[in-house]
DNA sequence: CGATTGTTATAGTAAATATAGAACAGGTCT
DNA sequence: AGACCTGTTCTATATTTACTATAACAATCG
């Protein structure tokens, strides 16, 4: 299930391939599901196939699903086995700025740690 | 020491945020400092005076400078105080989105705490 | 065959990003 | 007092990003 907010700071295409990879963490989907073909998913989110488009190459270059031309997007992220050197990267990148912010507002490792845990267990929706 | 790169994806006013956060969680700037005025380091840096203002707002809204009009900025953020119920909240959604990417690849709870404490030390340049 | 698939191309609007220059009023400093 | 610097505000413009809208193509699938 996803929603979108129109109104949000954060663009669509990036709400999209967010709430696609949550899907994925709570195995609403799974390692070898197809995702839905840009124009379906795109008529039933009210919005632009290019935009579903967007996400999904996003998602594509992160290795979560591999797009096969004239077939669709197979889910090949193995939420079992762990990330590749770039992933990793990426992921530490994406957390920096934020892991700033929290500092330099007095959290501590074990305050960064707790909050860590908290964020799983929202995303996995326990 | 500030250094931005015109080149990446990420908006100038960003560049700069995140690296006078790093800075202050360094300790090369600290609560009471005064920051340069938006006109010295946009030309410090080769930048608009504007992309310095809206940095410095941004700081502002998070708490972390207090600009007092005709006269500077001032860092107000207490490294050692913990970060209000917003700040936590905002900064818990920013680290959503890479969490959810780091669950996905198979990173568990103890891989994602270990590469915090990593990226910790990489802020703090030890 | 007929429908659907991802891809590509073109086009347009709107918003965000960044720059530029000018002017204002309130501080600072000599 | 006068000169200077401060953040603020305004107007203006160029570029990029985000999003939508159509259309067409070739390949897959039932």
């Amino acid at each position: 299930m996803v929603i979108l907010d129109p109104e949000s700071n954060i663009p669509l295409y990036m709400q999209l391939r967010t709430q696609i990879i949550e899907s994925i963490v709570r195995g609403n989907l799974s390692k070898g599901d197809t995702l839905p073909s840009v124009r379906g998913l795109a008529g039933d989110l009210g919005i632009n196939m290019h935009t579903v488009n967007k996400s999904y190459h996003e998602l594509e270059a992160k290795g979560i699903i591999e797009i096969v031309p004239k077939k669709g997007a197979v889910i090949i992220a193995d939420t079992e086995k762990g990330p590749s050197k770039k992933q990793r990267e990426d992921i530490t990148e994406e957390l920096r700025p934020a892991v700033a912010e929290a500092l330099v507002h007095g959290m501590k490792e074990e305050d960064l740690h707790q909050l860590i845990s908290e964020i799983i267990l929202i995303v996995k929706e326990v």
